[in-house]
RNA sequence: GGGGAGAUUCCCGAGUGGUCAAAGGGGGCAGACUGUAAAUCUGUUGGCACAGCCUUCGUAGGUUCAAAUCCUACUCUCCCCA
């Protein structure tokens, strides 16, 4: 999308500068409403799971570029939406969850965004939905929101493509209904004038525009951002064990760190500008490898991202760990994962394959043996390239054993 | 409600009585090359007490020396008609 940014809204050229901007439903009309004074706006999120991953991340890393600019931002969390599910894009319907499930999800996830935008009540806070959506009476809510939706124009929405091919009922059909009176919902209550989100929400988004025109006569506004995706094509916050989840018990933040310190280059620039607040030139120069070379930028990233999510201290013991365990001496390297094995074992020496497969680098033994067998594994430096090595005390290093699997994964066995 | 098709290992998808832990592709992992990048090439990819055994081909039973493959019932999905 290319517009003079000259007369633009600061904050809007923020965004686009940083590359958030993917589709608005009128950007010249938003920029005028912007410069008037502070806008409120929204971002829905679905508590489906117990911890967001990054990908849930970028509208929320805009709302908070907005708040910065002085809009009143509001987090919706979507406890009533997530009783039904919400089918755009989506190949399969998502298994049901219960109430209680849902709402311990809700808690989670709303202390997770305040960590990260910081809500003070007043010009960011959270609302949830559940709130007017779980007493809703169906014939009412026909008759007012229902009244206002034509099937043929919502089966002719991109959203649904994949799911009239697959499947789709009529639960998951209502669900742009549902969000539709979410927006109108906080037109009506905090006078919200904007929903932004990822640009799968386009549908819903627009959806909830043309019902408070309709309903109210006024021009709400909508803006999405690209779903980001890798150099590669893949889906980006995928790791090993499943998404980039920002809950430490779930990816440790030296896991997170290290996820970031491993993109492609071409993404460097790019992800430098939507995941960290450092300024555009600044991150221009990183990401061309101009502040040290291309790897420092990466590391940059890494640290700031993970300082962002984890917290300043979390950050530098990350890349203190990441610097450790890749050559640098005598760094602190507490953050690598690690388990304790009782001594005694270690006295007596315990075979390899099980000490890898006791670790999160192997799931099982037939995994460890794959693993040495191709010459992966390494213990403190030293290659095991036999299946039958025994682990004794006398591999020990500084009190532990640092395990390697493959080029960059690491694990620390402590005796205990 | 009637008719038809289908459910296979992480995903897609072959397989229609033994030679099937199950082709091929994707993804993952490892090796080489590098920069903790990409691309490329190679190998590998259910578990274990590992020349053997166990678990896996929607669920539950059955036929058979032998079943992912045959039979019965059930569950779910898709398509066509109403």
């Amino acid at each position: 999308m290319q517009h003079r940014t000259d007369d633009m809204n600061a904050a809007l050229q923020v965004l686009q500068e940083r590359g958030f901007i993917q589709q608005c439903t009128d950007l010249d009309g938003l920029s005028r409403a912007m410069d008037q004074g502070p806008v409120t706006l929204y971002v829905g999120c679905d508590p489906t799971g117990s911890s967001l991953h990054i990908g849930h991340m970028v509208p929320f890393f805009a709302l908070r570029h907005l708040h910065e600019a002085g809009h009143v931002v509001i987090a919706l969390i979507g406890a009533g939406t997530a009783r039904i599910g919400d089918p755009s894009g989506k190949t399969e319907a998502r298994k049901m969850l219960s109430y209680e499930q849902i709402d311990r999800n809700g808690l989670s996830i709303a202390s997770q965004l305040d960590r990260f935008i910081g809500f003070d009540g007043r010009t960011a806070f959270t609302a949830n939905n559940k709130d007017w959506l779980a007493s809703l009476n169906y014939i009412d809510f026909l008759r007012d929101i229902g009244i206002h939706f034509s099937v043929n124009r919502m089966l002719s929405f991109e959203a649904y493509k994949k799911r009239l091919e697959t499947g789709l009922t009529f639960i998951e059909f209502n669900y742009q209904l549902l969000q539709s009176y979410d927006f109108l919902e906080l037109y009506r209550r905090y006078g919200c004038r904007m929903q932004i989100g990822g640009d799968d929400q386009w549908g819903n988004i627009v959806a909830g525009m043309e019902l408070i025109r309709r309903v109210e006569g006024v021009e709400v506004f909508g803006l999405t951002f690209p779903l980001v995706t890798m150099a590669d094509g893949s889906k980006m916050g995928k790791t090993e064990k499943g998404a980039l989840f920002l809950d430490p018990e779930m990816v440790s933040p030296y896991e997170f760190f290290q996820y970031w310190r491993n993109i492609p280059d071409q993404d460097l620039t790019r992800f430098l500008l939507m995941f960290t607040f450092l300024p555009v030139d600044q991150c221009r120069r990183l990401g061309e490898g101009k502040e040290g070379g291309i790897n420092a930028g990466k590391e940059r990233l890494a640290h700031e991202v993970t300082r962002l999510i984890h917290g300043l201290e979390e950050a530098d013991k990350a890349r203190a760990a990441a610097r450790a365990v890749f050559g640098g001496e005598g760094m602190d390297r507490t953050a690598v994962p690690s388990r304790g094995i009782p001594a005694v074992d270690l006295t007596k020496g315990i075979p390899a394959v099980e000490l890898f497969a006791m670790t999160d680098l192997c799931s099982s033994k037939g995994e460890a043996r794959r693993l040495i067998g191709q010459g992966g594994a390494m213990v403190n430096d030293r290659r095991i390239d036999d299946l039958e090595t025994l682990v004794d005390a006398s591999w020990l290093r500084e009190g532990e054993l640092l395990l390697k699997a493959g080029k960059k994964r690491f694990f620390r066995v402590l005796p205990e």
